[in-house]
DNA sequence: CTTGGAAAGTCAACAAGGCTGACATAAAAT
DNA sequence: ATTTTATGTCAGCCTTGTTGACTTTCCAAG
């Protein structure tokens, strides 16, 4: 591997040099690209985009989930998201339902339509996550997410600790 | 750690779950805000987004670099680079000279000023980068940039690592 | 030498998806 | 009864992607 620091595995961080760190911001930009291509693929056909991905992934991920909610998740405006949900809801792939305890609320739950969309969506992307796992190994991905995770605003740390927890 | 596998530290990667593997997408979705939210907030300031810091950063990293090169590593179309680069420009961050051997082509490289927003950006973001690899570990670090490159789209892989060698 | 094509770059116009601000409605809370 | 909260909508702006049309330059074939 080229990557090795020095040489070596595991000396002091302090060692990074600047260049080692850039580095890891470059593979981290062009990881990123990686990582959505597949899915935009996809969507690109239909008339979506990644904010439309962004929507059903956290909706088929807390189904019911209100608006509200959404939007602290995804971190855009509620016009912004409106936009959106307003498409996905106009073709029959997500359905809003009034709240029964709280009706001011809009509970908002994928179709069997937006399911089948999602699944398409979330496949891909597992796919090469998968093969990006296997072919890194086991160590390194519990690497990965040990960084990722140290990456995070500590607000967005809370709210992914909070989905891991819900989702496990 | 809430993280690791079932448990242990490294079972077959076989064993991980449809579950465990979004739980990556979703850190990676998070990390990804995280990784650009100094150079927006330096950015936001000024009247530039997030496709200026990038012809910055690869113009730093490659000076005298030309239109066409850069169109590559970015994977944007000339026209949308082209804008961005004209307003750096005009502003006085970037020089633009005519090749001197092929005259078709510009030269690409940073004015002082540009240089000095240039470390401002990557002083920023390697901050935040320098912090996570410390709270992750070395051993981490080696794992994370191992699952990013495998991530990678192979055209894409090879221009990152054509980019590491370069830089060493 | 000329000419035709390819390559590099520029200009114009459009679309997606962010943003803010203002305002409407319904329901909940005080 | 009033205020606050949750949501939705309209209008308009900005960044940054896109495609199409155009210029300048280079090069190679005639």
């Amino acid at each position: 591997m080229a990557t090795a620091n020095t040489g070596q595995g595991g000396e002091s961080l302090l060692f990074l040099t600047d260049e080692q760190v850039r580095k890891g911001i470059e593979a981290m930009f062009f990881a990123y690209r990686g990582f959505t291509a597949d899915p935009d693929r996809i969507l690109q056909d239909m008339d979506y985009g990644r904010a439309h991905h962004r929507a059903i992934h956290f909706i088929h991920r807390s189904p019911g989930t209100t608006v509200n909610n959404l939007l602290s998740i995804l971190g855009v405006t509620k016009q912004s998201l409106n936009r959106v949900l307003r498409t996905l809801i106009e073709d029959g792939l997500v359905e809003s339902k009034v709240g029964r305890v709280d009706r001011r609320e809009r509970h908002l739950t994928l179709t069997e339509k937006g399911a089948g969309l999602e699944r398409a969506l979330s496949d891909a992307q597992r796919a090469r996550m998968r093969a990006a796992y296997r072919a890194a190994g086991p160590q390194a991905v519990q690497g990965f997410r040990q960084v990722l995770e140290a990456m995070m605003d500590p607000e967005l740390r809370r709210q992914f600790q909070t989905l891991k927890e819900a989702g496990a």
